[in-house]
DNA sequence: TGTACATCAGTGAACGCGCGTTCACTGATGTAC
DNA sequence: TGTACATCAGTGAACGCGCGTTCACTGATGTAC
């Protein structure tokens, strides 16, 4: 109650984008304001203090999350993989990513996790929602297609691959297919003549 | 206004099923009942005298959009391709679907694609209706599945790559990377040694 | 440095609206004679 | 085969509820003197 200090009031509203963030990944762009501001530790009557709408929470929340996974693999300290430079380490990196993008501690939470296939199925299907992240949307696929690419490849149907793994293994949670696919999807990315060189997607 | 005879009423409950198993799929669950009969050519009001609740529709929608696809594409006719008969005649299949899955039309017309797809944000984010849907979809995995496989290897990792693509071409529709992605996908299923057998996933 | 006052982040009730569902009603269908 | 009547698919208004948004109010913060 009562006024809170600027520097509260900044936090405050940080903390509502980063569990939007989560929350939208998690359940949808659909979850309420009322369910999201009790998420954030505060009552709905405020929210239009902070946003104009809905929509441009929405907005930051999906530019959040990509910043967000941004940071945390600085992806930016690597940009060298292309030219060849620490190739080795590109590839480490490369199956890192793979093994966590594919385990089912990824499976099993959304909010936080990938906001590529997060927000997915809601950028699908509101076109103008979508038409506002595309930017971000677009460059978080090319960054981590760039971050799967080999040699002879730039990594965008391995990312596919990947993609397709998790929104299904979600889909079928409770049911052994669920790890068969990210099974199945992470030996067609890793499986390959490691010692020959180049990884290669191979079938089984 | 006034009844309706037995076999029109039934003709129109078949039509609200069918109208759902469209809608769902290119929507989402979350359309309205009013929205839906509207587009079925009735009221909001008759909707419970044909169905229990939403979800029971819901069930029924997600179960026809299933066998309309089986009985479109009869896969039953060639059980024998796992067994290695008409071998290719099953791999002629199998670049048809890939073709088919991966087109343009396919990611512009959601509601009358593939129900794997088509389902699989809703699924994931709503467990007891997944639950309940768990067996037929599970099956109609499996079944993409099999028309996927080659020789030594389950298609579960195929479809993937192109349940994957699909749902990144859809939430990218207005940029160019969709196409780039559709490419990409349908490039690592069918790029192989053409003429030396088995057909590989391959990068690039 | 104190003091008086304006500011405004956050609260909780209320707004119109659309949702799934219910219900009184209609009148052609289906049935009993 | 007719005729009288019960049935019930479909209509349209209404229900409670939750949504995004608005608003009068609170009272600590920030500012002017």
């Amino acid at each position: 109650m009562g006024r809170v200090s600027k520097a509260q009031a900044q936090e405050n509203r940080k903390r509502v984008v980063a569990t939007a963030s989560r929350m939208f990944r998690e359940k949808g762009t659909a979850v309420s304001i009322a369910d999201l501001m009790k998420a954030a530790g505060l009552t709905h009557g405020g929210f239009h203090k902070q946003f104009a709408s809905k929509e441009e929470l929405v907005d930051e929340a999906i530019a959040h999350a990509f910043d967000e996974q941004a940071a945390a693999h600085s992806s930016a300290a690597h940009p060298a993989a292309a030219i060849g430079e620490h190739a080795g380490e590109h590839e480490a990196a490369r199956r890192a990513l793979i093994e966590d993008y594919l385990s089912l501690w990824h499976r099993d939470h959304a909010g936080d996790g990938c906001p590529v296939s997060g927000f997915a199925a809601d950028l699908g299907r509101e076109p103008e929602q979508a038409a506002r992240a595309r930017p971000v949307y677009v460059s978080g696929v090319r960054n981590r297609a760039a971050r799967l690419a080999t040699g002879d490849d730039d990594g965008l149907a391995q990312l596919c691959t990947m993609v397709g793994a998790l929104v299904l293994a979600r889909a079928t949670r409770d049911d052994p297919i669920s790890e068969e696919l990210l099974q199945a999807a992470r030996t067609a990315l890793t499986e390959s003549g490691a010692g020959q060189g180049e990884p290669r997607l191979r079938t089984r």
